[in-house]
DNA sequence: CTGAAAGCGCTTACAG
DNA sequence: CTGAAAGCGCTTACAG
């Protein structure tokens, strides 16, 4: 029975290899010296049994690393906070880093999150190369996905929300207000909560026997300058909708300035939904109907999945969604043309 | 000669201290079995010389430890995120924790910190207990905070911005515009930066020899629901001002919606500043006039002073402030009533 | 190229 | 409570 639980010493690689402790000791820190031959061998034994650095007197902290699209976004600071949060609770100190443009890590994370060696990894609307993402598995290190960017990678656990259901709903309380003519400025189209979100709309105007109109579907990146400028190219229209479901609450501040531009009053000449419901939806005025997203809830499910998942390797396949729900505040009302 | 150049040893305190290897070792390890004088003199020692553990051979990525106050509102997350890159071009991994509610870091978060070895901490209108500080200082960790809180430390360096400026080119503004009876919401009275903003006002309003009135400076905690609780207050007087200098951007869109529930049109029966030029400023409507704060220009300071702290310990005190400037959009005009 | 030996920096068990 | 001594895990200078 090994005397310390911290796994192999240079000692006992040395006795492996059937070489000096001097020997490992050269190898492992890429000093010269050493034929090749001998070289391959130690780093063959190291493959198998790793050798961690000699235990620091006081144990680091275990860490999380978060990585994170837009971090000074409505959206992303509230997420990271209930994730710093829910991973301080866990004794988690977390690690955050903003992603590139392409939600991407910037060249050398994952050599940075090796060398941290959190016991996972958070990506909130991220991507990760698959060599990232094995070099990751391979030490040990736990990945869970928030609202997944690109393809899904199949093999690593996501957590969402009912983005379908919601979408579905925020066009159903518009269709009962009496909307007839509903406009929609929808997300990037390579994440799972945009597609879904329109689904949602596009089902809940299938149900109440609407036709889609094509000119009414607007693209964007959820950012508030789409919601702008879409909101302008949708409300100039001369058959403007009377309703517009802005599938992000940033996307709703937008139109929101686009109707104050073209001096049109909302709620009374024309209803917003957002999607998200983050605090700006409250502080905006007015105040903004909004698709609630349990961010809090989500932050807290990814923190502990890292945690099973640490403790047990091989989980099955995890897609986790939660629920949604519509709050209703004052962007929406009646539509005063079509009567009801 | 020392041997190596990466600070004193274990034995070198001793010497100093007049005590055995040992006890130094206890003392740095928090272990029981040291009386509370030699503990306190050997503390006392690694206050000047603070100790650099042994470097251990794969050295893990520097990390930057950011303690900050509401990490989800919309100024700690645009701060956090200027940090973030300005640590992630010097090299530096971000670790961010939330404060509580008295800006003070939770129990536990120092030892954690100590455990991480980060460079150093920067503060975000947070403070630590002095214990805490010396802490950090006797193992080299570099302490910097932005906006202070409470009685600032002496010997912490600090970085702000010009806020006795931007506090009079705001009220200057309005008075240029012919304002008569301004309205104020202040900050928290033991930050700096609020007393200052403050100072800023009545000197402008002395200058034009306005008479400040009491009643028309309301406090607050820099929130929203401060902005509309004193908004109405202020707009619900019989003789409401004409204008209302919101030392937050987050008090003016508290404040707007003060006005929105009482009927009265931004800019043109009430003129609102805010304060820090936040995102939410330009998606406010209207968009509102308010004072820059030059947050990425302050975080870079602080991560490069973090670094020219480590290189030379002994920096005599430091205080940065950055210019701010004022953002002129459609939230503010002259007054209808008083006319000009 | 290789490893025995000396040594560094720290921790721990234990005698006083 | 204190420190001499033993020991751990690693590195380095050097003899072969």
């Amino acid at each position: 029975m090994p005397s310390k639980p911290r796994g192999p010493r240079l000692a006992d690689i040395a006795k492996l290899a059937n070489v000096s402790e001097s020997t490992v000791s050269k190898v492992l820190n890429g000093r010269t010296g050493v034929s090749a031959g001998t070289r391959a061998r130690v780093e063959a034994y190291l493959q198998d049994t790793p050798h961690q650095p000699r235990a620091t007197k006081r144990p680091t902290a275990p860490l999380l690393d978060v990585l994170c699209y837009e971090i000074d976004s409505p959206f992303g600071s509230e997420v990271v906070a209930h994730i710093e949060q829910a991973a301080r609770q866990d004794g988690l100190g977390m690690v955050l880093t903003g992603s590139n443009a392409d939600n991407l890590p910037h060249p050398g994370w994952v050599g940075d999150v090796l060398s941290r060696q959190p016991v996972g990894v958070v990506l909130i609307a991220c991507r990760l190369l698959e060599a990232d993402r094995k070099m990751l598995r391979s030490r040990n290190i736990q990945i869970v996905v928030i609202d997944p960017a690109g393809t899904p990678a199949p093999d690593i656990p996501s957590i969402g929300s009912a983005d379908w259901n919601g979408g579905y709903l925020a066009t159903r309380h518009l269709i009962d207000l009496g909307h007839r003519r509903i406009g929609i400025i929808t997300g990037p189209p390579d994440m799972m909560a945009s597609t879904a979100r329109f689904s949602g709309f596009r089902a809940a105007l299938d149900r109440a026997g609407i036709a889609i109109e094509p000119e009414l579907v607007r693209p964007g990146q959820f950012h508030h300058a789409d919601g702008l400028a879409e909101g302008l190219a949708l409300l100039s229209r001369p058959d403007r909708p009377t309703a517009i479901f802005a599938s992000s609450d940033l996307y709703a501040l937008g139109v929101y300035e686009a109707a104050r531009t073209l001096g049109i009053g909302i709620p009374d000449e024309l209803s917003v939904v957002g999607y998200d419901d983050l605090r700006i939806a409250q502080w905006a005025g007015p105040p903004l109907t909004t698709v609630h997203v349990p961010l809090a809830g989500m932050a807290q499910h990814a923190v502990h999945l890292i945690r099973r998942l640490g403790g047990e390797p091989e989980l099955a396949f995890t897609r986790i969604d939660i629920d949604t729900s519509l709050v209703v505040r004052s962007s929406t009302t009646v539509p005063t043309k079509v009567s009801n």
